[in-house]
DNA sequence: GTGAAAGCGCTAACAT
DNA sequence: ATGTTAGCGCTTTCAC
């Protein structure tokens, strides 16, 4: 074990050609079984790991498909990787993954990575990009899916929900439930542009039936239960009067839930509470809370597959919309 | 734009070899400043992006960092990731990440995978491997350095806490906060190594004292709270004696938790709670439950930091053992 | 500071 | 079914 043994090596010892010995390893069909097996063999003896960089180079395929995601720590886009690898596998694409950090700049320097590994395929979050980003989007010379959202003119394929009727649909169902002095807390909007989309959605359904939000606030930072928890203690202490909240995740509405089981409030009857996402944390909670599906991981299945199909054939984009699924849970 | 420009497009546009061009669009000092801004604005107005297939191929070297978890659906990879991108940050590597669905003859696949694409380093989690996946961590050509754990022998480099004394450490804490019938809930064992040395740890400290576990039970599938709450009940209704339980996750604890509080049994006081890896998602719960930090944001950036260091010099073994560290909060 | 030649390890396209 | 010839797009020498 000298140096690392190379597809030459495995051929010398097979007694084949390079050529032979590539095709067999790749299980192309136009090789005898016999022959097969004597390149298989050595290769084994060897511990041959072929270089696919070559390969990559001389096939002009990488294999890759590249997925940017704004962040990882949030249980929403794992969820989304979980159902593009599901539907990757058997296949010979592999997912690799940038992380962009919710900044616009950071996405399409990754975009721009992800293109020089010359990716079978590219699945980027959202439907914002920067002018660079976009444009390296739209010169991809692979698919691109964009997903999440649909809310928005996508540059290729494009996998989602629309956030806007999510957040209309949960708006209505509230208004519906006989709530009418209504808060909202979310992120900051710059960053999280389908938490917007809900948001006017939201306060669309509101003005539809002549109500406007009674309180707003946001935060920065990413989601979570102890944000959601003080946020909504902050809330009631400005507008006791508050009868329902809806949050921009699952994570800051179970946080308004431990607040309301920490000081005694009854739920739904004294606040009702919504979330969004579905989140599998949801279940074991005290209270089935109110929330509302995105489909992560069937948005990403959809959009590895297309990423598949569209490999040789022509792309004429495709555009699917899933219908975001509310559930009232026991909180509203 | 009729065909994605190469280097030689640039260099032609420059009015210089395709030599200077490569060096000036990759900084490299011996390129005059005019030369270098010729060629960035050629670069520019073709919208070059490089191929890094064929720069890998001729340099051998791929600016790849492999990062081989079990599973990114659990919140505590998603962490270690974080760190390694941060340690990352600035520097030309780049992480990409596999998931191995806690099969070792699937993370043998992903790591032979993943040295097919010459990567700078390597980072897998866990000192559990089959076979194959351990000849091949020996054979790799870069730096390798397994993360979590550091019970047991590592390939190379290692960065991680004891497990076993993370469980050492919670079972003396509960012992001495004077619990006696005491019960486990953790994972199936086979397929969480690091659950099953904690465990190990956790009855150690026990038998120390004179103690064995009164109860125990184990679950396949993820970690989570509905799981968690189910077992505990589960468990309760069993053993209806029991003063504390130890989980082998915070997402179980959690759910141990929410059935005390629908169940109105107070905690510390009818039950104590405690679980493991110091999630986030513990601040803003009713009760702040026992737990160990695992410090898996730490043990990314060192990880990657050694991946860094380790990229040209010759490489002693690095083991860097973290000290779990136990936060007893309010529920012991 | 810049350029010319050679080749990284593999596979497509054509033989045979 | 197997082999031969080129060449992918870049970078590494080594000249100048």
């Amino acid at each position: 074990m000298t140096k690392k043994p190379v597809l030459s090596d495995v051929a010398a010892r097979a007694g084949v050609s390079m050529m032979t010995a590539s095709r067999a390893l790749r299980g192309a069909a136009e090789v005898s079984d016999r022959t097969r097996e004597k390149v298989m063999q050595a290769a084994r003896e060897l511990g041959y790991v072929p270089n696919r960089i070559a390969g990559a180079l001389s096939s002009h395929a990488s294999n890759l498909v590249g997925v940017v995601v704004p962040s990882l720590e949030s249980l929403v886009f794992p969820k989304v990787l979980s159902g593009i690898s599901a539907a990757l596998e058997g296949s010979p694409l592999k997912p690799f993954v940038g992380v962009t950090g919710y900044d616009l700049d950071e996405e399409a320097e990754v975009i721009r990575e992800m293109l020089s590994w010359k990716p079978s395929g590219l699945i980027v979050a959202g439907l914002e990009h920067s002018e660079a980003g976009r444009r390296l989007l739209e010169g991809a010379p692979c698919p691109v899916v964009e997903v999440m959202d649909v809310d928005g003119t996508p540059v290729s394929h494009c996998v989602g929900i629309s956030h806007r009727q999510a957040g209309h649909d949960m708006g209505r169902e509230i208004v519906a439930r006989g709530h009418r002095r209504i808060g909202f807390i979310g992120t900051k909007m710059p960053q999280d542009f389908r938490a917007r989309k809900r948001l006017d959605g939201f306060t669309a359904a509101l003005t539809a039936a002549g109500l406007e939000l009674a309180a707003t606030d946001t935060y920065s930072g990413g989601s979570s239960v102890e944000q959601g928890r003080n946020l909504t203690a902050a809330m009631l202490e400005r507008h006791p009067d508050l009868d329902c909240i809806y949050y921009s995740s699952d994570l800051m509405a179970i946080g308004g839930l431990m607040h309301c089981l920490a000081s005694g409030l009854s739920v739904p009857d004294d606040l009702a509470l919504a979330g969004f996402n579905d989140l599998e944390l949801l279940r074991g909670m005290p209270v089935r809370l109110a929330t509302t599906d995105s489909h992560r991981h069937e948005i990403g299945r959809r959009a590895a597959r297309i990423v598949l199909e569209r490999r040789d054939r022509d792309a004429s984009p495709a555009i699917e919309a899933l219908t975001p699924t509310l559930s009232p849970g026991e909180s509203l």
